[in-house]
This record gives C-alpha cells, structure tokens and sequence, in this order.
DNA sequence: TTGTACGCGTTATCAC
DNA sequence: GTGATAACGCGTACAA
C-alpha cells in the first residue's frame, strides 16, 4: 500500500502538498495546477489508497454507518439495509453490516464493534423483544454511546433512548383489518409474529382495536415465528382443525406468501375460499399478487443514512413516510356481503 | 470516547500495561493480578472502547472482510453474506457490505472504498458480465491488489486473478436437466439469467449438453432478467402462445417461484401439466416444495471468510463443497412416460 | 503557494 | 512486572 509519503517523495513535494492535493482542502488552500499534475500521476503510478484508518484517527471519526439487522435473509431488513447502503454512498459512507439474531447479547456484542470502529451512526433494523436477558444492559451501553456523540437509529420500537424512525404498527394492522372488515369478512384472523416482539406485539393490539370496533371476537393464531414456513404450518393446521377463517391478516408477508403456498397447493381457492393479506410490502409478495400495507423500508434505510451523514441532531429527525395498503388479488369481499 | 490513556490515568498506571491489560498479550507480558483488575474496573467505568483505526493504524491491517454483492435483495447473494458475516464475527472480523447492481464501475468504486478501510480480505459474490464496460480497468485495480497482499476471493467466475471458490455452474444445469430428462420430458426449456453474465451462460452450457446428449433441441427462454418477476412474465407469455413445455429448468429459484405464482393463480396444476425447478436452494423456494439444485451458499460465504480471517495463502484455497439435487414437489414424471 | 511539525490512540521495543 | 517512547499515515495550524 502505498503511503501519502511515497507519493510526495515521487513528486517531489511536501506530505501537505499531497494531502491538500488528494484529500479535501484543494479549494479552500489552493494548490497549482502543475503541482497538482504531478501529484495526481505520482498517486495514480503507485497506485496511492488513503489510509482510511489514519484519517479516522486523525479526524475523530470515520464515515461509517453501522447496521445491526436481526436477519439479513429477511427481505424485510434486506429492503432496509439496501435503502441504507444506497443512500450511505452517496455521501462517501459505508455500511457494516451486522446479524444479530434478535439476541440483545449479539446486539450488544455488535454494537461494541461497531463503535470500536468509530462508526458515525449506528441503525438498529429490528425492533426489541419485551423483558428479554440482556435487553437492560444494552439499553444502558446505547444510552452511554448516546450521550457520547454517536447517532443511534432506530427504524423499530426499541426501549433505549435514540432517534427513531418508526412506522405505526398499531395503525398499519389497525387499517388493514379494517379493510378486510369492509369487504364484509367476520371471522378475520391474525396470523405470526414472534411473543414479546415489539413490532408483533403493537399489530396484534392494532388488530384487536379493530376487531373490537366491529364487537367481533379477535383470534390471534401461530404466535411463534414469522417467516414462509410457519405461515404454511399453521394454516395448515387450521385447515386440519377445520377453522379457516374468512380472512388471515399475516404480521408480514413472509408468513402470507407461506399460507398462500400451503393453500394454492392443496387446492383452496384464494381469495374465494380466504382471503390473506401481509404487511410489509416486500418483493416476495408481488409476484403474488398479495394484498399488503405497504411500508416504505428502502425509504427507512434512506432517511437514517442522510440523517447521520449529514450530522443531523436531535431536533431535525425526519418522520417516517407514509405506509399504504396495496389491493392487490389476494383478497376479495365475502360471499355473503 | 475514553482513550487507553485516560484510564491508563485513572488506575495511576502507564498505558504500555493498561493496553497489556485490555488488549491481546496479557500471557505473552505477564501483568500482575491487582494491577489487571484496577485497569478492568478503570475501563470499565470510564466505558472504554478500544479504537479500531489506531489499532489498524498500528497493526496495518484491520479486521475487516469487504462484501461486494450484485443485489443484497436476491436471496441468493444474501446468504452468501450471511454466511460471511457469521463466520468472520467468530475470528473477530466484521463484513462491510457493498451493493454493486453488477455495475463494473460500481464495483470497483467500492472495491477501492474497501481498500481504503484496509480490509485484510475483499470477497465478490457475484460473477461477471462478459464485455461489458469497466470490466478491465475492475480487473487491473484487482490484480494490484492482489500483488499488495489483499486477499480476494471470487463466489462465482470472475476475469481477474484472485482466489476462487466457485461452484460448477455446467455441471449444475446439466444435472438438472438431466434428471427433467429421466422423468421422461422431452419438451424442456430454460428460463431466465441475464445476457452475458457469466453464470447465466454456463448454466445454458451445461442445459444444452445435456439436451444434445439427448438428441434434443434446445430451448431457451426469458433472458432478460433473474427476479420472480421475470419469471411470470415469460412463462405467462409461453402461456399466451400456447408454447408451455414439458418440463422449465429455471436459472435460479425466484425464477422459478414467478412460475410457479403465474402457473398456480391462472389454474395450471404442477407438476401435472408441467413440472417446473429451479437452482440455488434459497429459502424462498423451500415452501413451495421446489425441486431445484442446492447450492451451498451460506458455506461458500463461511469458507471465503474463514479463508481471509486464517490469512490462506494461494495453496490452501478451499474446494466449493458439494451442490446436491432437492427433489421437491413441482416435478414429475412425464404422463407418456 | 508550499513546507514544517505536531498529534490522533494504539502497540511494540526497549529500559528499569 | 512496569514504564517511557517511538512509530503507524494522515490532516492541519502555523511559518515561510
């Protein structure tokens, strides 16, 4: 690797020289063209890399964004963690990306790393696990890391203090179960989640606000995990028990693509027999035709990228975009209505 | 950001023992008991993170595996760096991951912000475009870091000289094929890749092998793109045309979930009137019972990374593991047969 | 317009 | 066992 030094040997010019040349402050401390010249081709024929480690040292921070997602094969955080990565380079950031396994510990261990490595920000993808071991312990490190100058952002319900950008769960299964509820359905069913889960604990009561509303009895069912296999299990269960719904709304649409497949594949007619719906938005439930509250995720990753690249403070914490349901052939109005 | 020399201060102790302490050779430089514990709590209560830029500063090289991945959404790429990810988080490395839309230019843009982090390895995931622009000057950047020690590492064909540990793209299409022609089909099409990326191709190498092994004429479909989509599309217009054959060999497993998506909504039944697989083994077609060639992605990822984090060296490069047929239940035999 | 010199936080080499 | 101190590569006052 060749160094700053090597170069301005080669040129015959001072180290300042060249790091005012390669590096920043050409404008602001002008250099002449001819020294410039040189410098650029000495760089070039050595093949110069700056040191990115020295220049974070040097300047007390080093343009990094860290990501600590639960599961990067969840196109759910994948859409997130893509809208970062994105919008990260365009300001000359880059994203480390970190799996955490829903495990506070893992977070905790990946949030340690990640500020070794003096990111600039920090993203939390997934939100929190209610009074699960551990969770206390990184509240109180995000907390110090907080009041340390690093930017902490949350995209989901967490119990620490940073900025967040969150979307509504409540009001995302809240408007979709009242939109099956106006397609004439009664026997509307929530489907997936995992126990304790921020995000699934926030739709489930959502849910159950409007099925209250509507002075219906709500049935919560396949609390266990959330993604295409445990949908396909457990409608398949209710199928064996005989208790198909008139509609699922699914905690994501993971689940929703796994009921499809489950009844698609033994015969069930959706949305004649059922009708399904996800939340999320995801690619997966497109070619699918899934009727979903669309979330803006990318847009997520987006806006928390832009708000740690451009330094942004407490005050100035952009709100999450709108989401909004798409109808799409999933779902239609029950026989009877 | 508490420094070593702060709690150095703080323990009333020189900074060469509080880095003993905190950092690495505790064994090799014995330190004794009472003075380790006042440095631990000293670091302790100040929150002390040790600076991953000075330490790479110092050591030259950090902990760091570089990811440059196609598309972090195809569940294909994701597992590879997930793979990468879990293994380099048990030798203490993190992965920067990289999105590079198979843009050469793009690539090498982030393969250069890579270097600069000095990344000890730097993995691609995804193969190449035949000809396309920016290919060359990509490959020189990457053989100049190869001769300045970084380790490189290709997960699928690559025109530069790095390390490879990639699986037989022929011999996977081929074998796929094969068995769609030991169900008995003879009417068997290939759908979908991109034109001139480089895996596309060997795959149509290895399904027209076995085609013209079998006296049989070749047809291939859908190049144009690789995302579920796509796959409806194309075999939607087959429909149209009333040209559905026997038997699809799909280029990857979204693919082949777009088929099956178009195939289920408008009332085909698979495998009765077609049987339909795909390649890769990615989660998203587990659910769906699709037959398709599994790939082993998460440990292709774990190899390269195991591969940088050991420092290997050109003579101990990892062989690809095995890919092994999934039969699933979108495939049977041929009525006739 | 260019050069000199210091320090960022850490590890390693020497001395005690 | 422990403590000074010199680098690592870079950016930037401050001089010239």
């Amino acid at each position: 690797m060749a160094t700053l030094r090597e170069v301005a040997e080669l040129a015959s010019v001072s180290v300042a020289t060249a790091s005012r040349v390669l590096n920043g402050s050409a404008q602001s401390h002008p250099v002449s063209r001819k020294v410039q010249a040189s410098v650029r081709t000495a760089a070039e024929t050595l093949g110069y890399t700056p040191s990115a480690a020295a220049q974070a040292l040097k300047q007390q921070r080093s343009k990094i964004i860290g990501v600590i997602a639960s599961d990067i094969l969840d196109p759910y955080f994948a859409e997130m963690a893509r809208g970062l990565e994105i919008e990260a380079a365009k300001f000359g950031y880059i994203t480390i990306l970190a799996n955490a396994n829903r495990d506070p510990d893992q977070e905790r261990t990946k949030f340690r790393v990640l500020r070794e490595h003096q990111a600039s920000g920090i993203v939390f993808c997934g939100s929190d696990i209610e009074g699960a071991p551990g969770t206390a312990e990184l509240a109180r490190e995000v907390n110090v890391a907080v009041r340390g100058g690093t930017r902490v952002v949350a995209l989901a319900p967490r119990g620490f203090d940073s900025t967040r950008i969150v979307i509504d769960n409540v009001a995302t299964a809240h408007e979709l179960t009242r939109y099956m509820l106006s397609l004439g359905h009664r026997k509307v069913a929530f489907m997936g989640g995992l126990p304790g889960l921020s995000a699934t604990e926030q739709r489930i009561v959502g849910y159950r606000n409007a099925m209250f509303e509507a002075q219906l009895r709500p049935n919560v069912v396949g609390l266990s995990t959330m993604n295409q296999e445990s949908g396909r299990e457990t409608v398949a269960q209710l199928v064996a028990d005989g208790l198909l719904p008139d509609a699922i709304v699914c905690t994501n649409d993971e689940v929703a693509v796994g009921v499809l497949a489950y009844l698609w594949s033994s015969g069930y007619k959706v949305p004649d027999d059922v009708s399904v719906a996800g939340i999320g938005g995801t690619r997966g439930g497109l070619v699918f035709g899934l009727t979903t509250m669309t979330l803006p995720l990318v847009e997520l990753g987006r806006l928390a990228a832009r708000y740690i690249a451009t330094e942004g403070n407490g005050s100035d914490v952009p709100a999450a975009p709108p989401f909004e349901l798409r109808v799409g052939s999933t779902t239609a109005p029950h026989p009877n209505a």
